[in-house]
RNA sequence: CGCGGGGUGGAGCAGCUCGGUAGCUCGUCGGGCUCAUAACCCGAAGGUCGUUGGUUCAAAUCCGGCCCCCGCAACCA
């Protein structure tokens, strides 16, 4: 029988700085898939790599004095390091500054410009030199730039375009045509609505604003723009090539899936299959759009801290215990969240107490009542019939959820069947047969049944948990875990189970907190030591440059549109000025009025939201999330001096 | 009216497409057991399914209004 190719992929890490923490959901969520298809016995590719162009990268280059190239290589170690000690079994990790991919990229660009679908002409718009973006007409706000509110000025930059609108109705058909081609559904109506309906406008795919990228080798003037670069790393990787492709290429194309963040969908589902037509390519049978993990809530209190970074978990769980809880703990389609509280929660009760003492108390059983020897002697019960059912169950229910990437259902449905098997210890009393000679056969087959329902166990697991599904098959000393070994109950063959070893160790909450305390008062220390609190010194010069007076707070009124600004109107003593503060989320406006307020009287005026600024009212950050202005006695007159 | 997501027992979620006993995990309380990692098993308490109208024999589920929360965007002069 020919075996089924399956292509899965994640999408590139920008190679900027470490992954943050929702590349590392995105691998483990794309090795768990790709794992489980193994595991189902196809032939899987599994990629995932590094975008390692832009202007970015370049200006990170620059300010830490090393070429864009040493920057990048270091991230992509980096990178790698973290997957690999995810214990992620990509197949192939590529980098967009892969000779082969860069040479592709090139002759791509070149066809797609040669039939037509990338054309020259100039980016006319508006040009904002300090956020160095170009904005249309209709982008601007008030006339100026969108992103800083400051003047922008008219500029003309040369550029290629790739002809979008004109693959728009194939695009849309083809949607329509393939229901499961945008995954979650609710994801593909976003599409659709947004970006599809409304029209698309001509993509402008090169740059000639900075250099470190693949130049246009017909103009080398131009930079190749992230989206031919970067979203090409799909068929680069796998050996296409406009000339002639590899036999890889033609055995793995079109890609079954890729796996990529939910803030990425628009990429992916419109601008990456339209290149596909462009260049006569299938397009990918699936864009699965994950949602986001939120490190921490606001639950989580400062004093336990707030920023979670993967390794550093994984020396506190273990590399299974944290991809358990990306795993398992992530809804489908929506944004989950990590806290230690429910992280230890998860490790305690579902790893440690139902499986790992699941597996802990089978084996320690079956090596103190028969050394360790347990074979089936056939002597069954009727209850055995539940736990059979439900190890078979479990096998289709998992296969089932797989199918459409249910992976925390998945492991639920996993889990479920260690809680069946604890139970069954509990219905069947081996302590209780083991009193009675008589019995001893039925206690041997009773124990037989509780390891096969383990074999069962560590064979499911073993896409999701493989450290640990490879331990649990050392203890129970049965590696024949594939997934034709599930259809019957009962192919454990009998054997010496080795000894029982606590898969994962509980975590004491109390003394966790005690010594992630401790830890972090350290760190804290240590940055303080590295780098001394608040600014270098300063003469009195500088600050007889800054104009501070005092001044009556008039009016206040929020301004619609932003959430954080206040605009005051204060009687500075010399006529009155307006002034944008974000302070809305402290004080009712009303709060403020008639209240005396340091202001920097000679700030330059500055647009907020469309809202002219005069200067700034002083405030003191008393935490993170509290603002307190600073309120003078009111005595003292408007328009005094401060110094 | 910027875009999007969500409000279900103490916590986190499922159910909503295709209306008809509100389900799961954790937590709490009570009981059981002792093989095991103070674990495991059983039972119980606890929910006006955000609010308000409507459709219907029947609404968590369909339709309309409203309130609240969270992302993005904007933005902390």
């Amino acid at each position: 029988m020919e075996q089924k190719n399956y292509y899965i992929t994640t999408a590139i890490a920008y190679a900027s700085r470490k992954p943050h923490t929702g590349n590392t959901y995105e691998i483990v969520l794309t090795d768990a898939i790709a794992r489980f298809k193994r595991f189902e016995g196809q032939n899987v590719f599994f990629q995932t790599g590094t975008d390692e162009h832009g202007q970015k990268i370049e200006e990170i280059a620059k300010e830490q004095g090393i070429t864009p190239k040493q920057s990048v290589d270091n991230v992509a170690a980096e990178i790698k390091r973290l997957w690999d000690l995810m214990n992620c079994s990509y197949d192939k990790f590529i980098r967009t500054t892969d000779g082969y991919h860069e040479k592709v990229v090139q002759k791509i660009f070149k066809k797609l410009y040669d039939q037509g679908d990338i054309y020259k002409s100039e980016y006319e718009g508006w040009y904002c030199t300090p956020c160095e973006s170009f904005w249309t007409e209709t982008q601007l706000k008030d006339g100026c730039c969108p992103d800083c509110g400051r003047p922008v000025k008219k500029t003309k930059e040369e550029a290629y375009f790739f002809r979008m609108s004109k693959y728009q109705d194939r695009l849309m058909q083809y949607i329509d045509e393939h229901p499961d081609f945008i995954q979650p559904e609710s994801r593909k109506r976003e599409m659709v609505n947004n970006f599809l309906k409304p029209g698309l406008q001509d993509l402008c795919v090169s740059r000639t604003s900075f250099t470190w990228g693949i130049p246009v080798d017909f103009d080398p003037k131009h930079v190749i723009y992230v989206w031919i670069d970067a979203l090409t790393n799909y068929i680069t990787g796998i050996g296409y090539d406009p000339d002639g492709s590899s036999e890889q290429f033609e055995k793995l194309w079109p890609a079954d899936a890729h796996i990529i963040g939910k803030d990425i969908l628009r990429f992916h589902t419109i601008y990456w299959p339209i290149m596909l037509m462009a260049l006569d390519l299938p397009l990918p049978k699936k864009i699965f759009g994950h949602p986001w993990l939120l490190f921490g809530t606001d639950k989580m209190s400062k004093s336990k801290g707030n920023v979670l970074y993967a390794d550093e978990l994984v020396e506190q769980f273990g590399v299974d215990g944290v991809r358990y809880y990306l795993l398992k703990e992530m809804p489908f389609a929506q944004d989950g969240s990590i806290t230690y509280d429910t992280l230890i929660s998860r490790y305690n009760s579902d790893l440690a107490n139902t499986l790992g003492n699941l597996v802990n108390r089978t084996v320690a059983m079956s090596n103190k009542y028969f050394g360790g020897a347990v074979e089936n002697k056939g002597v069954c019960e009727p209850v055995d019939e539940e736990l059979k059912t439900a190890c078979l169950d479990c096998v289709q229910e998992v296969k089932r959820l797989m199918a459409d990437f249910r992976i925390s259902d998945a492991l639920e449905a996993i889990l479920s069947l260690a809680r069946r098997s604890n139970k069954y210890i509990d219905e069947t009393m081996p302590w209780a047969l083991a009193k009675d000679p008589e019995k001893a056969d039925r206690l041997q087959t009773v124990l037989y049944h509780l390891l096969e329902s383990i074999r069962f166990l560590a064979a499911l697991l073993s896409s999701f948990l493989p450290e640990t599904a490879a331990k649990i098959e050392d203890q129970i000393c049965c590696h024949d875990t594939a997934l034709d070994t599930l259809s019957s109950f009962g192919g454990l063959k009998a054997g010496k189970v080795g000894e029982a070893k606590p898969l994962f160790a509980r975590i004491d909450e109390k003394k966790f907190y005690e010594e992630l305390e401790a830890k972090q008062k350290a760190a804290e220390a240590q940055k303080e030591a590295e780098a001394p609190a608040g600014l270098a010194p300063i003469s009195i010069d500088l600050l007889d440059q800054v104009e501070l007076i005092a001044a009556k707070i008039k009016t206040c009124e929020p301004i619609k549109k932003a959430k954080k600004l206040l605009k005051l109107t204060l009687d500075d003593g010399r006529g009155g000025r307006q002034v944008v503060s974000g302070i809305a989320n402290y004080y009712k406006p009303e709060e403020l009025i008639g209240k005396t307020v340091v202001l920097v009287a000679n700030l330059k005026p500055a647009k907020l939201c469309g809202v002219e600024s005069c200067g700034m009212i002083l405030a003191a950050d008393c935490s993170e999330s509290e603002i307190k202005v600073l309120f003078l006695d009111d005595s003292i007159p408007a328009g005094a001096t401060i110094r």
